[in-house]
DNA sequence: CTATCTGTGTAACCAATGTTACTGTATAAG
DNA sequence: CTTATACAGTAACATTGGTTACACAGATAG
């Protein structure tokens, strides 16, 4: 049994189901920013992530993203969940955050180990609610909170995921992920620093009020 | 058997669990704009259409309300489903959009049909897909378009969910669902008007360009 | 019929966000 | 060192959407 995979699931899933993985799927290293799927890509296989994590974008035709979600160690795409359905091309983008190790599942696995383990069942309908709720905080987010309050939902978010509260990132990245313009996040980010909640500095910012 | 169940899942289960659904379930009619569940009410069962439809609502801290999407005939409200797994608070307000039919399984048949019956377990699957589908939808509509290209969309959703291309509804209730004020929906309206696209009269707009 | 209420139209103004343009500065490339 | 490039700061302006205020008309209650 792979040890990668122990690690990240042996609280989710029996031994021989463990050992099925390891044996099927298939390992993938992203280095950070790596593109790990695209938009209209077909999917045949399920990620699991091992370690690392990755973010979820959506874009619409004009090419304007706006991020979704992250996902980490433990999780898995819905998205891809729901290709084995029939509907086998990708609705999102996936982008590594961070130097990250997938084991990938063919989605012929997907029927035969639902009906097999319940663990696996279990872990699949988590697996849906979880992005379903998700998806309403994003909806909750983009809704109801004005650009100062995303930004800073942002920079939270991104230090948790990161471990770390120095983020690394320039302001045009950040715009992308929000779906706006450079020069509205300087602006914003020069009003957070000037009320102490954050530290600027080329390519990266601080996060001090958590 | 119920007819009604028959009619409107007869092409998605076996005889046997419509037989099921029939023995169990407990039948429920709502009117015209009725509350079906409210957030933070504790769920105990999962409701399957069998006529009429429902809109689901998410709401902010200050009340504000947001449409998330319609469900119809042959739909279940996934939100209900995720909250078989622990969390048994609703996360949404579900209101009849007309006259409304609903049969309530209780929790405890879904983990049991999950493993008897394949084509409930695809169901379900099915469902949680359609419902991810929709938020990414209802993610594009907030993120992407303006306040006038929203409108249009939720009117022509409207006509089409009552099949009628005169819709019975007032500026103010179109302001709550898409989370803006009655004068700018009023506004809007009249810019569409003039452009040909709707006609407007006291508590009805008729949609023209479809 | 008259008074009241509800729904709609519209102007004037304000706030948030998006756009354009230009500046300076740190870093990388030559 | 010099030049080019990427990143950030900022002003000025445009646009969208939200707010307040008021007028008016259709519906309804008395």
């Amino acid at each position: 049994m792979l040890q990668e995979v122990f690690d990240a699931y042996s609280f989710v899933f029996e031994k021989e189901l463990l050992e099925e993985i390891s044996e099927v799927g298939i390992l993938k290293d992203f280095e950070a920013n790596e593109k790990i799927i695209e938009i209209g890509d077909s999917v045949s296989s399920m990620p699991l992530l091992l370690s690392g994590a990755i973010k979820i974008l959506r874009e619409d035709q004009d090419g304007d993203e706006l991020l979704l979600y992250f996902l980490e160690r433990g999780d898995t795409c819905a998205m891809t969940l729901s290709c084995c359905l029939g509907n086998t091309k990708s609705e999102i983008r996936a982008v590594a955050e961070m130097p990250t190790k997938l084991i990938m599942i063919p989605i012929e696995k997907m029927e035969e180990w639902t009906s097999k383990y319940k663990s696996w069942r279990n872990y699949v309908f988590e697996s849906y609610h979880s992005r379903l709720s998700e998806m309403l905080d994003t909806i909750d987010t983009i809704a109801f909170l004005n650009m100062d309050e995303r930004l800073l939902k942002y920079l939270r978010d991104k230090a948790k995921i990161n471990q770390n509260e120095l983020v690394q990132i320039t302001h045009q990245e950040i715009a992308y992920d929000l779906h706006t313009s450079r020069v509205v996040i300087s602006r914003l980010l020069k009003k957070l620093e000037l009320k102490g909640t954050i530290a600027l500095n080329r390519n990266s910012i601080k996060v001090i009020d958590l």
